[in-house]
DNA sequence: TTCTAATGACGCAAACATACGACATAGACT
DNA sequence: AGTCTATGTCGTATGTTTGCGTCATTAGAA
């Protein structure tokens, strides 16, 4: 493996390293925190009116839909013409799992402080 | 406020999504994971031998920090020459808090997953 | 069959992130 | 003063993300 001056070193890290990171990335933009806002909010497993709901447009939603489902974070299930976005329970509880762990790992205890 | 097709939007957003969605971007990169790791195992609170631990160039390494310090949750004291890192413990309580939230916010109930 | 509506895939442009070498600075030590 | 060492800052190349318009597809309606 070649190595040029920018290329990005994700995988001279730990694979525990690397699996927050991605989870993390995922999380780390409004649109799709809303997005899982509104899933656990709507009884209803509703569909695109997620669109409608952000203030995106519909294409742009719809990428942020493709990256959630990717990180396996929700499900779409056809439904006719309309599709079914919902929470997926086992990718949630794996990222609890993974976010839970690491921030119990660093937690500063309070002789180790500089200041 | 004008706004370009390729505009980010991500102040059209709730403020505590931006929050999450700020943080969660600084966790979102194995090196800045494994700097907290590194910071929350050594008890002397250690400065830039963090370089050599990490397989980037020192210089990334430092950019790597001052995410991290922007973000509070790492702190900087000069010591002479050198600089000793550690957890900013206020910060960690603060990213533990928003996650914390977040997590349960959006926990799935059973009777509302699609399949 | 033809039309319409909901959706994902493709491709582009702007903005942002990553990584690093080279330079600048500032404390310690002759 | 000069020199070394630890560190931050700047510029720059390359890669990645965001946002959207346009197109293709597919299911239901007429």
């Amino acid at each position: 493996m070649i190595f040029v001056k920018t290329m990005r070193k994700l995988d001279l890290f730990e694979k525990g390293q690397q699996e927050i990171a991605a989870i993390a990335k995922v999380m780390s933009h409004p649109a799709r925190i809303a997005i899982l806002q509104f899933l656990a909010a709507t009884p209803t497993c509703i569909s695109g009116d997620i669109s409608d709901f952000l203030p995106l447009s519909r294409t742009t939603v719809s990428q942020h839909l493709k990256d959630l489902k990717h990180a396996g974070l929700i499900k779409g299930e056809v439904e006719g013409l309309k599709i079914k976005y919902c929470l997926n329970k086992k990718g949630i509880e794996k990222m609890k799992q993974l976010f839970g762990d690491l921030l119990e790992e660093i937690t500063p205890e309070e002789e180790k402080n500089c200041s």
